[in-house]
Order: structure tokens, then C-alpha cells, then sequence
DNA sequence: ACCTGAACACCGTTCAAGT
DNA sequence: ACCTGAACACCGTTCAAGT
């Protein structure tokens, strides 16, 4: 299916537009120069389209927001590894940031409008399954699940390896500025402080802290 | 200090211009309003000001946003309540949270610019006290610290108790409209989901969950 | 019926003109 | 020297005019 039609005398190059090629390339704009670069004027303009024509597939900029983040949760599979349900939870967050990593602007847009909508409850489904499996009950699945997921937002919303170099910098800066008398503790520990930042195992550290403390809870399989 | 000088012609009503008056003005509207209608023209006009009389106190917005989360961080004592170092950590997150409740917009503006000022300093400052003293090593203390600073913020981010019943009605919405042969564990369990995302007590459970997992990290005091 | 340009009511910031 | 209005180059969205 999807025969390309004929000599069509369409408004100008390239595919029609459709809601996903527009959240598309809302997405690739957004993740290359952020998201306050991405206007519809500009949107559309790299659609080579008018303005007022993307209104007829997303009803506003909240709706495109929308669709972005459905764009970017689907583009991914979520195939879970063999493994003990430590490993495969691990697994599951690696791929939620990975997807964040990919797609910075999501924690943005996440933030502007919770969205739970299908594509990121797959994710969810996984975890889920993973979680049931390991012999936890249902209220304490999902109040882990929610404690992995939020450690794993806030980990991405704060440390995009893209400029790890540089967030290193600035707090090293930061910390030749303080006054030692105010901030005894940060200047006694501050190189291990700003190693957390943007350590590459801290990530692993924290799912590995909050799965140790979970564990207790789990009936025996 | 600051003596009041008497008639002195002022340009309008109130008190002068000061980056933290503005600052304050600032983070009221974005609190009220989000932080969309915080405009520097909208800001000047609250402050009965020109517009560009706001440039001669604060750069430009990335400024503004600046001292909009130093104020917001200033405002509140972390005064540290006795008992174990756990209860000291549950108080420190719980003051963060509050801060973070109080100005939902502070969330939004330190992903937007991850600011490693003073005024957000304190509370590292504090926890990293209480982590060393019981017996946590530096390197540890400063990635528990950090852990529980993630988790903690992204806790507020998705979830502000304003909407907590809005969360409650729209995850509900959303789990009649899933598809249960595609979202089997989400279907079983989904009302355990839809409430650790509203649950008041959720907040105290990720946090004991890593605190349960640092345990083990801690020397004996 | 479908599509979209002009127009409206906004932005942040530069720059030159006011005092 | 200090302050700030007008102007510039943008926004999202409404609405009426085009095909």
C-alpha cells in the first residue's frame, strides 16, 4: 500500500503531510536547537508547507507536543533481555534513557503536559510484567515502578551526556566560588559531588539503590 | 541601613527597582500564571516600570530565571529536626519538596538551565552533613545525595497536589480507553498505577526505598 | 469542501534618542 | 550618566477570503 500517486500537482515537494511527519520533524528541530526554536512558522517552513496547514492535522501547539512524544516512545523497541528481574529492569530504564538521550526535548514536553498516552505506557507494561513476575503485589509493583521511573526522568532531565564535559566545568567553577564557611560539607566533598553529576555508572547506582531497597518487599517466587 | 529617602521623584509608585524585587514579582506571576506568561513586558508592567528598565538590573531572562530559583531556594529555613540521619534526610526532601510545591515553576526553569548556585546549594550542603556523620563515606554520600535530590525533583515535577484529582481522573480516562490485549499488566494492575501517581505517601516510599538500599553502603557510626 | 494568506495581539532585545 | 520609547524580527492562532 501507500502507491505513490501520479504526476499529482501536490502544494510542493516532498510527502504529503500527515501528523506523524509533522511530530517528525518537530521532533528532529526540536532535539537539534531546542525546543524554543521550534515555532509552527519554522515547523512548517521546513515542511515546506503554509503555516495554517499543519492546523489541519494537530489542533494546536499543545496537540503537536502530543504527538512528539508518541513519535519518539514508538520509535524504539522494548525487547527485554533474559535475564533475573534486576537485569531486566536495569534493561527497561537503560531503554527509557536511551530514548530521553535521544530525544531531549521529551522531558520538556513530559513536563509541560503528563502525558499517558499508549506509546508510553508500553514501557510501563513491561516493567510491570517484570515486577509480577519477580513475586511483588500489584501496589507495591507499581509504587517501585513509579520510584524507577521518576529516578530515571530526573537522571536524563539532568544529564544529557552531550555536554557532561561541560556541566564537569561549570560546577567545578562553582565550587571555587563558594565561601568554605557557608558550605563546609559541599567544599569538604566537592569533588565527589560533581563526580555525581556526571559519573556514567551513577546512573546504574541509583536503579541499583532503589532495587536493593525493593527487594524485601518481593514474596519469594 | 536602606533609609527611606524622602520625596524624591520617582518614576511611578512603590518601592525601587532591585534584581530581587524583580525577581520576586517574577516568580509570583509564574507561580500564578506559568511560567508562559511570564513575559518581560507583562513583568514590567506588574513592577509599574518600563520594559527596559528591567535590563538595567537583570541581563535578559536567562538572568531573571537565575534569580527567580536563588529566590525561591532563600526564602525557606532548612532548619534540620533531631533523630537518625534517616528522619534528618526524609525532613531535607521533604523542605525541597515544599520549596518546589510552593514554586511550581522552579521545576520547569532548572531543566531549563541546571543552576549550581549558592541559594540551591544550601540543602546539598545539609544532606551531605547529615550523610557523613553516619558514616557514609564521601563518594557514597555524595551519589545517595543524589539519588534522593533526582528522585525528589522529579517527584514534584510530575506531581504538584494542586491537580492530584485532575492525575487521578485523566489516568483513569486513560486506562478505560487502553486496549487490554496490548497492555495486559497495565489492565490488571492499573489501578495500583493510577495511584502511586497521587498517593500522598508515595513520596515517603521512594525515598525509604533508597534509603533502605544505602544502608548497607554505611560504616558503622 | 478543503486549504491558507493576511491580520491581530502578542513576544525578547537592540539601539538610538531622550533627560 | 542614566534611563527608556520606538523599532525590529519574531511568535500562536483567528478568521475570512480564496480555490
Amino acid at each position: 500500500m501507500a502507491a505513490p500517486m501520479a504526476g499529482k500537482r501536490r502544494s510542493r515537494t516532498g510527502p504529503p503531510l500527515t501528523r506523524e511527519r509533522i511530530a517528525r520533524t518537530a521532533l528532529a528541530i526540536a532535539d537539534r536547537e531546542g525546543l524554543d526554536a521550534l515555532s509552527m512558522r519554522r515547523l512548517a517552513a521546513e515542511l515546506d508547507a503554509g503555516t495554517m496547514s499543519l492546523y489541519r492535522h494537530v489542533a494546536g501547539k499543545d496537540e503537536l507536543y502530543d504527538a512528539m512524544v508518541e513519535a519518539a516512545m514508538e520509535e524504539r523497541d522494548l525487547e527485554l533481555p533474559d535475564g533475573d528481574w534486576r537485569q531486566r529492569l536495569h534493561a527497561l530504564m537503560d531503554a527509557l534513557r536511551r530514548i530521553l538521550v535521544e530525544h531531549p526535548v521529551g522531558v520538556q514536553i513530559r513536563l509541560r503536559r503528563p502525558i499517558i498516552s499508549p506509546g508510553a505506557l508500553r514501557l510501563t507494561d513491561a516493567g510491570m510484567g517484570v515486577l509480577r513476575q519477580a513475586g511483588f503485589a500489584p501496589a507495591e509493583a507499581a509504587r517501585v515502578f513509579r520510584t524507577l521511573f521518576l529516578y530515571t526522568f530526573a537522571f536524563c532531565a539532568f544529564s544529557s551526556p552531550a555536554d557532561a564535559e561541560e556541566t564537569r566545568r561549570q560546577g567545578q567553577a562553582a565550587l571555587l566560588r563558594l565561601d568554605p564557611e557557608a558550605y563546609p560539607e559541599v567544599t569538604a566533598v566537592g569533588e565527589h559531588l560533581v563526580e555525581s553529576m556526571y559519573r556514567e555508572d551513577q546512573f546504574g547506582f541509583g536503579i541499583d539503590l532503589v532495587l536493593d531497597g525493593a527487594e524485601p518487599l518481593r514474596a519469594s517466587p
